[in-house]
DNA sequence: TACGACACAAATTT
DNA sequence: CAAATTTGTGTCGT
């Protein structure tokens, strides 16, 4: 679909300011916009009619405290596609979706493929061996799915109520220790590996959309998928006993781009602790366990592991209207990197489902997580804030995930100004 | 111990 | 099915 359903307003495609860096840098001084526990109730409740959300989840938004960051929710709205449209976007904010009180919805889905495992409860990998990162995101909460060449939206900055018109979405990915600032570098291989070149990987222009259960690599511009990735460094303390295990996470950011200036980030995900393996499989005495689940289990089952106690890491994260898109970043990333929250997924597009809070690192509560092998959906989730799926979804995308490795999903609600909500679904999923 | 480099082999694709 | 390509991993030196 590359075609726009008419806009059910319009506006005339000019702005209040004019977006500059300087306009853009001068905010990153600024505190996160708190959410209250009301509101998100509100949005959970429109993203989840029928899942109202765990009260034990509500914690507390992140305080500003510690932000560093300015935090100039972002207000995405659309644009006209063409920005001679007349139009009045005063009109425009609330009127487009059957929340009134919410506005549209965005959602960021990634997936993991490729490269790992589960070893004592963590997912783990080797350093020396390929994963991939897939990524789209999309918008819900309008009387039509945006599903084109871009979505059309203004960005707005709440400090200084400055509109920003969004050129296009770019969406990136990076890793850093988990529950710490430390940024752990991913590299990109090319087929050639040591006699090709090796690239950071860099964020990758995308269009709304998407769907990750489908071809996740080519021409498809509504799915960003990064091959290839490395971790350059192990986790410390593999398989130690005395020292605490290190983890690592995988980050994947949708930005926002616009025709000056840098972009910003409007939303990030996080993937749930990952242990990192810097030495040969024949090192680790678990190594010939890697697959040992390929059969059995429910891939029957729709989806196995629907419910799979594979923890998953929830993390609401206001997002940053300022700022740039590394330096801004760290810093949020070093100010808020663990409000994690509760949800329940049940998005229209969402296989997966139930999805664990992962409180937490180095402290995770895996013992509420049932072993890896798939477990009906485990009606205790509750207890850890998280209502047990009620009913698998269908397999509506005629995937199954592999048995030997249960889908992970991680989800994140991101607030946008006013309360949008940008859930976010990472997940592992072996294809 | 961690990691880069080289090499071989298995797995996958063409 | 064979060749080519791609990926996994054993090993060595630093």
């Amino acid at each position: 679909m590359t075609n726009y359903m008419p806009l059910p307003y319009s506006y005339n495609g000019e702005y209040p300011t004019q977006p500059n860096d300087q306009s853009t840098n001068s905010e990153t001084s600024q505190p996160v916009l708190p959410v209250s526990p009301q509101l998100q109730q509100g949005l959970m409740s429109i993203s989840q009619p029928e899942t109202p959300r765990p009260e034990s989840t509500h914690t507390p938004p992140p305080t500003s405290n510690s932000e560093k960051l300015a935090i100039s929710p972002n207000l995405i709205r659309r644009r006209p596609p063409i920005p001679s449209r007349p139009a009045n976007f005063t009109t425009t904010t609330f009127h487009s979706n059957p929340y009134p009180s919410a506005g549209p919805i965005l959602q960021l889905h990634a997936k993991m493929d490729r490269g790992f495992f589960r070893a004592d409860q963590d997912w783990t990998c080797y350093r020396r061996n390929y994963f991939q990162v897939s990524s789209t995101f999309d918008v819900h909460g309008m009387n039509y799915l945006i599903q084109g060449p871009e979505v059309p939206c203004l960005l707005r900055k709440t400090d200084t109520q400055e509109f920003l018109q969004v050129d296009y979405f770019s969406i990136g990915v990076c890793a850093r220790v988990t529950n710490h600032d430390k940024k752990i570098e991913l590299v990109q291989h090319t087929p050639k590996r040591d006699k090709g070149p090796q690239m950071i990987p860099e964020p990758r222009p995308v269009r709304a959309g998407g769907n990750l259960h489908l071809a996740s690599v080519g021409s498809n511009h509504n799915i960003v998928t990064f091959e290839r990735l490395q971790f350059k460094t192990a986790t410390a303390n593999n398989g130690k006993r005395r020292a605490a295990q290190q983890y690592y996470e995988i980050v994947v950011d949708l930005y926002a781009n616009f025709p000056r200036g840098e972009p910003i980030r409007v939303a990030t995900c996080t993937s749930a602790a990952l242990v990192v393996r810097g030495r040969s499989p024949g090192h680790y005495a678990d190594s010939h366990t890697r697959f040992k689940h390929a059969d059995s289990t429910d891939a029957s089952s729709e989806l196995a592991g629907n419910g799979s106690g594979i923890p998953t890491t929830n993390n609401v994260t206001a997002v940053s209207a300022a700022g740039g898109p590394s330096t801004g970043i760290d810093q949020h990333q070093a100010s808020s990197p663990n409000h994690r929250y509760t949800s329940l997924p049940n998005s229209p597009i969402s296989d997966f489902g139930p999805y664990s809070p992962y409180n937490g690192y180095p402290y995770p509560s895996l013992s509420s997580y049932p072993p890896m092998i798939p477990p009906p959906p485990p009606s205790n989730q509750s207890s850890s804030g998280i209502p047990p799926y009620a009913s698998h979804p269908p397999p509506s995308h005629g995937q199954v995930p592999s048995p030997y490795f249960q889908p992970v999903s991680c989800v994140f609600e991101i607030y946008f100004e006013y309360c949008r909500l940008l859930t976010f679904f990472f997940f592992f999923f072996r294809e």
